[in-house]
DNA sequence: CAAAATATGTCAACATGGCTGACATAAATA
DNA sequence: TATTTATGTCAGCCATGTTGACATATTTTG
């Protein structure tokens, strides 16, 4: 709230801050907060999800369906405490928009064949399909994003999105990915 | 579920499948979905906004509430119908959060000098020093990251933050943020 | 000036998706 | 056999979003 030497700004409105033109030389201490990335990734996240929300209207599904439906397309045969500490949600709050995914024919659960207490969570075609479209909506404002931006951003971006992960929690989150990835491209 | 000719993946457990391996010639026709961006956005955003949760919990407030702070913090003097476009909900739902804000000192209205319909929004000090506080809550995290990638990377993300935002919105966008920036630096 | 439009607030009712707590069942494990 | 584990379910509460209707003050317009 005083005003001192600046008023410069970039491209972009903000920044001039933290890559240089600010202190940063104390560790540990941040002085001035990102403000453009803080309110970049309010915009952006919120554009993101978005996209999906009109067809999820049509089947009267919200988002809470689409993460589901999204975790359980990736690992197929995940079982339901998987999904919960992925969701960070309570069995209660999934138990009911999984009930209206699996009554509605779109995730199916199988008794697990070691443990017959899992009920382990496999998306049927219908549920795939529509697990597909919702993330092609999203993919095409990613790779819209990835075309504005040069080439190799596609990797910056994962790089950038993977460091702002909790510690405690990327190895985790890694470690899913692959195995997803794994087992769809089996 | 098979298992052929993969396992290898890179350092972020994913990729090389767009940035090369994916087929991406045919424009506008988007055949894989850019899975790792997808899901690391999710966790991304979701540590995000997570960090600022307990502090926001000792005054038995939300995200709603510091969503509101938040903009309210950066636009000094904004018009209530300027904070529904922003936040994209409806003035009943805006009015609740804001009025326990207002109530416990956080936000002050005034009447507007040239339009007297007008409520205009102000932070109180109480009010900036919450917002300060959660945003280098984030600003730490933000910074981590930042320090776990090259130079260049507050530049980087913001790029692709800014190119993730809707079209139509982007300008928007970026006139908001650079005349925040403007107030709040003099 | 009177009439219409605008900025905001408010009441009431409802939906979604979180939460806690208590309890039930079947199957695995000690 | 006793306990623990994986899951489900009932009941109710809370936060935050929605719609619709209506009120009030003020500005703008015909």
């Amino acid at each position: 709230m005083a005003d001192i030497n600046n008023s410069a700004k970039n491209s972009a409105g903000q920044a001039a801050l933290s890559p240089d033109g600010g202190a940063e030389g104390a560790p540990g201490a941040a002085k001035a907060p990102v403000w453009d990335i803080i309110e970049l990734l309010f915009f952006a996240y919120r554009d993101f999800v978005g996209d999906p929300d009109e067809v999820l209207a049509k089947y009267a599904f919200g988002r809470a369906h689409h993460r589901v439906l999204h975790f359980v397309n990736r690992n197929p045969g995940m079982k339901v405490a998987d999904l919960l500490d992925i969701l960070n949600i309570t069995k209660q709050s999934l138990g009911r928009v999984l009930k209206q995914l699996v009554d509605q024919g779109f995730v199916e659960q199988k008794e697990g064949e070691q443990d017959r207490r899992q009920r382990l969570l496999y998306v049927t075609a219908k549920g795939e399909a529509l697990s597909l479209k919702l993330a092609l909506l999203q993919t095409e404002r990613i790779e819209r994003a990835f075309g504005q931006l040069g080439p190799g951003s596609h990797d910056t971006a994962r790089r950038f999105l993977t460091a702002m992960i909790d510690d405690d929690n990327r190895e985790g989150v890694l470690r899913l990915m692959a195995r997803a990835d794994r087992v769809k491209r089996g």
